[in-house]
DNA sequence: ATAGATTCCTGGCTGC
DNA sequence: TGCAGCCAGGAATCTA
């Protein structure tokens, strides 16, 4: 499940590979993958040199030199991994490739394809409304605690939920939403303006700290997640919450809770993160 | 504005 | 060993 740390660490590495490089070629192998348009206008790109990769909440923005833009989400199992001239470890459930002229490639994986890839003229031309609704960047510094309790102040939605939700703080999925809340030990039930300023400022702190620790990580593989090499991460290993329910608190012992809470799977501890009432 | 269900999709696991 | 049934979940879409 990539998520903002796994992303940032693919556009990192694909940053110091791709860029610069001519396209000499694009396979389709499967034609849905590509959303908004049919596949064939992928070779557009053939000719053109791929010059930048952002991360822009858990999308992928790649642009090219004569400005036309892939977008990526990875979804749930989605790999954007590069091979170099030399290396050779097949991809599975490779779904897209685009072939550099020194015959290195840059292939898009996804074994349950629901993933998502789109095409644009220009990044003006973007469309996606789940994109252009992406909320703050947490590792931003817009993302104070003054923002953070700005944001949950105003929304009645449960902290889960809105945690989760792209539109208010963009990167944060299951994982880092269940780790976020146990180290600041807010019960993922409580509405989101029931936190205190004191409450908001630990969340976004914890946010911040555990989000930057997991890319110094490699990023959390839990399934699927690997990073443009081809390799795991090791944020798994400092898990406290996530994956673990029925298990032990790693703070008081307490049996962990499960429960579904924003329509996701949630682990938590019901002493160290207690249900307050508004 | 918010909540909840449904859809997409396949590998991996459980239980018989 | 086989196979049905369920689960994983990000985001869009629908209903209430």
């Amino acid at each position: 499940m990539p998520e903002l740390p796994e992303v940032e660490v693919i556009c990192r590495q694909l940053n110091t590979k791709i860029c610069g490089k001519k396209i000499a070629a694009v396979d389709v192998l499967l034609a849905r993958m590509l959303r908004n348009n049919d596949a064939m206008v992928l070779n557009k790109l053939i000719g053109d040199c791929f010059e930048k990769v952002e991360r822009h909440g858990k999308y992928i923005f790649i642009e090219t030199m004569k400005k036309q833009v892939l977008l990526v989400h990875l979804r749930m199992t989605g790999r954007l991994i590069y091979h170099d001239v030399n290396k050779d470890n097949e991809e599975r459930y490779e779904r897209l490739r685009f072939t550099f002229v020194d015959n290195s490639y840059l292939t898009y994986g996804d074994t349950r394809t629901l993933g998502a890839v789109y095409y644009f003229e220009n990044k003006e031309a973007i469309d996606i409304p789940g994109y252009l609704a992406l909320g703050i960047e947490p590792l931003s510094d817009e993302f104070t605690a003054k923002a953070c309790y700005d944001l949950t102040k105003n929304s009645k939605m449960n902290i889960k939920a809105f945690l989760l939700n792209q539109k208010y703080i963009t990167g944060l999925g299951n994982i880092y939403v269940d780790e976020s809340l146990f180290a600041s030990h807010i019960n993922p039930k409580r509405r989101a303006n029931s936190l205190s300023a004191k409450e908001a400022e630990r969340l976004q702190q914890e946010i911040r700290r555990l989000l930057s620790a997991s890319i110094e990580h490699g990023g959390t593989t839990f399934r699927d997640y690997k990073n443009s090499d081809g390799e795991v991460g090791n944020n798994q290993k400092y898990l406290k919450v996530y994956g673990r329910g029925g298990e032990n608190c790693l703070v008081c012992n307490n049996e962990l809770s499960v429960a579904t809470i924003g329509g996701r799977t949630t682990v938590f501890c019901s002493k160290c993160q207690p249900y307050k009432e508004d």
